[in-house]
DNA sequence: GCGTTGTCTGACAACGATGTCAATCGTTAT
DNA sequence: ATAACGATTGACATCGTTGTCAGACAACGC
């Protein structure tokens, strides 16, 4: 900037003021600076920019993976909000693990980001967080972290997981299972919790049977297998997140089972798999947007009191609806060939 | 920090040196010194701290989507590589516009990011690229910047394409169509290239049907239709990438055409699809990888000429073979079919 | 001509950290 | 006891920018 000064023959704060486009700047002036900017190709240091104002005009962003596609969605509309205001991303992978998270807390609030989105590892603030939350805008996203003094951004869990169980109900089938992610998981827990509720209240036979994560390699088959046979065979299963359906996928194709699966977080090309999937839709994006413009309203001066956001969700009937309907109505032809095998 | 050194006794730089691990310093003075910032809380500034190093301990990003698995995947890569050196990414999506490119990377220069790495938009480097080029090491990933003093880190496109349409031909398939996106991407071009290189060495018969987008609503059905009509119409088609490939799928399935696809990029669940899905599988991981690797290779002091790395491509082969062997045996009996239609 | 107003400009300090270099301390050797 | 040495520590300037405040300058009315 210095040099920039030195070349127009005006004052560094002149400078200052044209690259800031503060008003009080004789047009030539400006014009005269940004003609030597140009020449010079000279980019102002927002390091030191940061330094002198105090703001860094970034957002932090700590999820699990960034390469599963349901984060980098959360990602990619938290990206583009952001840069609406000016505002850069660091999104950065906790990979699952609290401790992790921790460490990234500590860094991104020493980068000085504005405001911190986290999906949470685990159900307890971590001192990290607390002492974050003191200091700057966070938001939970997908999970909430009870105790801590924080906007959350949820989807609808019970309802989303509800609006599946009575697609399946409505569709004859009177055995269900639940497969769920790794039980540290708050909507693992919290799916599950409204599953068997949702169970229940429908007046389902038997009692619905549920499993949890962690899953060892092969464990989802075994499972499914074991629920598959006995004599009251579940004919359709829902599972609590996109990675859970993968793996029930894989493992109905390789058994050859003759199961409905409704997946939670929808996919593309859901529609297009033998049999298509059904699943409880919820927009990671907008989840992203919302918890974006709730850090900006904090950092516009909103000091209500913490918010919780509650998302709806949608299903998405691919298919397994007719095919529900068929095994309906053969039911019993369906489960004298089940316990058969 | 001043807060820190004075409830310690000690000076501000006794403070640092503690900070960033700094020998010389007595370990009680230390120890005491680390208590202060655990009950203060105490985080280095690290915009000051980048100021006076003139560091930043961070990477940016140019993509066109981050919500693309592919390069979703590709900056999770990234991130993992370059928090292993302590350094941030900065991800942000160019939405393919080489106007919207440019501003990003003045932004990511201004942010004094200490490495760059882009997915090019266009083939054309900018004006803006070619100033960062000239104070920090870029690297193009995925597509080169011809004329660009940069590195570049490319998968082989030549050879995927190859092993794609040798495999198709192997297993009987005459008649190859090829459907590429955008034009202004070089690896569609390049990969179209390709495949009628390959198409000739071959010796296929008649000329090969390709298509370059971008396509309108419609026009990728439109297309598939008329290469599946007519004398020798097409049995199997090649897509440029993963977007492309979604579309040919979609086409596929909605018209009920009977075509083999092979394509671009692999995706998950590609194997349950009916039909399964071969494809030419390049690892976006590595390539981010080797991206990073080769940016702190440049700032450790590598001034060697610009260097261009080629990761190879691996056919993934699914289930497409079979099916390509039986249109094969019986062509004349679907040719006919296909004619009739 | 002179004071007054308002516009434009510049000098200077400060943001929080670190490099440089000098000062201080505790040891050891003499 | 004292000189000499290495190990610790601190004072100060500095990185590039912006907020504060005062100075310079032109236009205006009297």
């Amino acid at each position: 900037m210095a040099d920039v000064a030195r070349q127009a023959e005006v004052s560094i704060k002149t400078v200052s003021r044209v690259v800031n486009d503060e008003e009080g700047v004789r047009p030539q002036t400006a014009a005269k600076v940004r003609a030597i900017i140009e020449t010079l190709g000279f980019h102002r240091h927002e390091g030191a920019s940061m330094l002198r104002k105090g703001r860094s005009t970034s957002i932090g962003l700590i999820v699990e993976d960034l390469g599963n596609p349901w984060y980098s969605q959360l990602a990619a509309s938290m990206e583009r909000e952001a840069r609406s205001r000016q505002h850069f991303l660091l999104s950065v992978s906790a990979e699952g693990l609290p401790e992790r998270e921790a460490e990234l807390v500590d860094a991104l609030v020493a980068r000085r980001v504005e405001g911190l989105v986290v999906v949470p590892a685990s159900s307890i603030p971590s001192e990290a967080i607390r002492r974050a939350a003191l200091q700057l805008p966070v938001v939970c996203v997908d999970r909430p972290l009870p105790g801590l003094h924080a906007d959350t951004v949820l989807s609808d869990n019970d309802g989303g997981t509800r609006s599946a169980v009575e697609h399946l109900a409505a569709h004859r089938h009177q055995h269900l299972g639940f497969l769920g992610d790794d039980a540290a998981i708050w909507t693992a827990q919290r799916r599950h919790t409204a599953f068997v509720q949702s169970y229940d209240s429908l007046g389902l036979p038997g009692r619905p049977r549920t499993a949890l994560g962690p899953y060892a390699a092969g464990e989802v088959s075994d499972i499914l297998q074991e629920w598959c046979s006995g004599t009251a065979p579940v004919t359709a299963v829902l599972t609590s997140n996109n990675r859970v359906t993968l793996a029930v996928i894989v493992a109905v194709r390789t058994l050859g089972l003759d199961l409905v699966v409704v997946g939670y977080d929808d996919f593309e090309l859901a529609e297009f798999l033998d049999p298509p999937i059904t699943v409880v839709h919820q927009d990671p994006a907008a989840l992203g947007e919302r918890a974006v413009q709730q850090i900006f309203a904090r950092l516009d001066g909103d000091d209500a009191e913490p918010r919780t956001l509650v998302l709806p969700t949608r299903l998405i009937v691919r298919g397994s609806a007719r095919r529900a309907a068929r095994i309906g109505e053969g039911r019993s032809g369906d489960r004298a060939r089940h316990t058969a095998s």
